[in-house]
DNA sequence: GTAAAATTATTTCTTTGTAAACTAAAAATT
DNA sequence: AATTTTTAGTTTACAAAGAAATAATTTTAC
């Protein structure tokens, strides 16, 4: 049965075999992300929001004044996609760079009115999306899954309070 | 700090704020599957070799005679791609194609004997690979991981004994 | 039994992403 | 101080992946 043309796209579980693949953490997490993606843009498709670009935007909006290369960093995106995807968010609008004068290597990274108005307007949108993205898993379970992918990059666990709410 | 130029690509935590997205399992699994992903080219790095590749011929392995878009639902690939890939392997005589008389459309799937021989070989690599790769997480929370990804992608759960030795 | 619709796979076109080469600036070496 | 090396980011050339259009066949509806 194929699945992909239907409204919803939902991954099946044929009667085949994996041989074995379905017992990796690296193939299941292949697999989680291409499912991920298809439902992104099944429910949230627009012109110009992707993951990643959405991810990018995010990330400058809560540290104006990142560099390019740190950003990458963060998002595992290699420097020459960061580069071409700074120069169509700059010729959106929505980024400015700035070269620093102790450094005129670096570029530094700041959104404009209009970028900080897009991040605001599509944020909750995504985290409503990621939120209620249908998953065989419980709301435990789902936390559990959170906990572990952070531990599986190295992510420092956030202390016990909310951030949110810190300082 | 930049990471990627070193010889073992890790994700590595800033000082930076993520501004929710690790929170976000969608964006985790992104994240995830880069990681995975530079690993297996940073590892395995082969012409010919990709984590799609190796996958998709191992499932033909473990299910002589497959279909095309059969092959496609399993692993999330989409048809267009896929006919791409199985050309590929066409060509370099890893695959046989054929189509069945009762059903022209259809194209169904084998190994040659050449194609068994390379995922002989190269199958243990990319399993031993998969179980040694690098991650904050301990072997149990390991097997956690995989359990949990397997439930997210609505996998039916493997009966408690081992698969191999049932029959 | 013929016409319309659906299914299966492929091809073409475009987008996205990476690697490698390149430019510019700062730091290290002599 | 001049030269080399390293660092930061960009450009270019190429590879991987997807969407949409196409071709071939089968099924459904009249």
């Amino acid at each position: 049965m194929r699945v992909r043309k239907l409204p919803l796209p939902t991954p099946k579980n044929s009667d085949r075999d994996y041989g074995g693949l379905d017992q990796m953490s690296g193939f299941l997490i292949s697999m989680a992300q291409a499912y991920v993606f298809d439902l992104f843009y099944h429910d949230l498709a627009r012109p110009g929001l992707s993951p990643g670009r959405i991810s990018a935007l995010i990330v400058i909006y809560e540290n104006p004044g990142i560099r390019h290369g740190e950003l990458a960093d963060m998002l595992l995106i290699k420097p020459a996609q960061m580069s071409k995807m700074i120069k169509s968010f700059a010729e959106q609008g929505w980024v400015e760079r700035r070269r620093p004068r102790e450094d005129e290597r670096v570029v530094e990274l700041f959104l404009t009115t209009a970028g900080r108005g897009y991040v605001e307007k599509n944020r909750p949108i995504l985290t409503q999306h990621d939120a209620n993205r249908p998953s065989g898993l419980t709301a435990r379970e789902h936390q559990q899954l959170v906990r572990l992918l952070r531990k599986y990059l190295y992510m420092k666990n956030q202390s016990g309070a909310e951030r949110k709410k810190s300082g």
